[in-house]
DNA sequence: CAGTGGTCTAGACCACTGG
DNA sequence: CAGTGGTCTAGACCACTGG
């Protein structure tokens, strides 16, 4: 059962853009020449450069040829996924570092938005995640016990909060307010950034079908990070 | 100059699934009956049934067939609205101040954003939009002329170019992207704000059935504004 | 088993870009 | 002009699904 021949060829592709052998706005080669080099047909090669493209790593304009794309990440607005996967997504390597774990007594604004009694005992964790050794995301998490039991226990480093808690309750709902914010000197510190540099700041509470799972707050400095997406509507009238 | 068979074949799909003649979960003719159907090759009648896959409107699987997919709640962060739609739906005071409107020589990267050449003309316009008197977007809009025509003529201080926009061509599509900058002296100094002051920058690009309408890049001061939306998930596992 | 989608070939003609 | 990507053909073999 080998990988299809296409599939060879984008991680070629990839790889060379990974190691910084071809750069943003570098061109790659062509249909023709990696048909000749990876001795396939021209629509092989040319559905490795199609998916490059619809991917967004590629840039492809007809008659010049096939350029890396600018390499800034973007993440899909429609789609809760974890920050590590996000990152793997591009080929690049995701570390978390965990900065605090433990139990809290919910003050009155987490009790609220959890829909818990205030002093109700939740777990807090802050983490900080990073792109090949970048700092990208700074991660404060209350998490209603009752849908991540062995929170405390596990090891953030390997598998992230978000990832946890959606292997012990599915993820059926999310809010989400998303604001341009400038951070305190110690989140921006752990962050990488000026105090005076704007960051996205996501907000974010999540449901399971039995309730709220947890809220969460996010910020990322807005020099190395976008959010974007593509929609479409469903009846054109 | 006709258009693609493998995007004729799409629209004859989609205009099924528009007119209630295919529904949710309801099978779509296999690539063997479409390529029948329409006299092409199974790798022309394979594209369509593959990029309506990639785009959410069908679901493939080998063996079985393809489907029509489940017609799936969209977050409200993702829905384009009218910039004074939603200032009144606050109960608020919509006001719009008209910085520019003019023609331009297309240059080289709103050419490739727009899909036409570079120094073609297209239409300019920056104007700024307040809510109860407090500047709340700066919006600049680069238009393709052929898909709004009287662009010139119209008064934005009466009609917001979106609204003018979309009555001449429905939007069908639109590619968004949200950061956290901060802006220009002059921009500053129009949203009533410190340089320094981080803002939302959302840039988006809208199509229309027949190509692409504008491209447009919004301000928002991050203290008075923010972007929020409910997501639900497609399908709970 | 017949039918489905997944991969792939070796050609073809075309529109477009730069020099 | 030579080179690029965009569309398309008429075949092929394969893995997979249900009956």
């Amino acid at each position: 059962m080998s990988r299809p021949r296409y599939s060879v060829i984008k991680d070629y592709i990839i790889g060379q853009i990974e190691s910084r052998a071809w750069r943003s706005g570098d061109r790659v080669p062509s249909e023709n020449d990696l048909a000749a080099r990876f001795a396939v047909s021209r629509m092989t090669s040319r559905r490795a450069l199609q998916e490059l493209s619809e991917e967004g790593i590629l840039v492809r304009t007809q008659g010049l040829g096939s350029f890396v794309a600018d390499a800034r990440p973007r993440s899909s607005i429609l789609e809760i996924h974890s920050i590590d996967q996000e990152i793997k997504a591009r080929g690049h390597t995701h570390a978390a570092r965990v900065i605090k774990l433990g139990e809290k007594k919910a003050d009155n604004n987490t009790a609220l938005l959890l829909g818990l009694k205030k002093g109700t005992p939740v777990y807090h964790s802050v983490l900080l995640h990073s792109e090949n050794g970048s700092a990208l995301q700074y991660e404060e998490r209350h998490v209603n016990p009752q849908f991540g039991p062995a929170y405390l226990d596990q090891d953030f480093t390997r598998i992230t909060p978000s990832r946890y808690l959606s292997s012990i309750s599915p993820l059926t709902e999310a809010d989400q307010t998303i604001e341009a914010v400038t951070v305190s000197k110690p989140i921006a510190k752990l962050l990488e950034i000026a105090a005076s540099e704007p960051c996205l700041k996501v907000s974010r509470r999540t449901w399971c079908q039995q309730g709220i799972v947890n809220i969460v707050t996010l910020y990322y400095p807005g020099s190395r990070y976008r959010l974007g997406g593509h929609l479409k509507t469903e009846e054109p009238q």
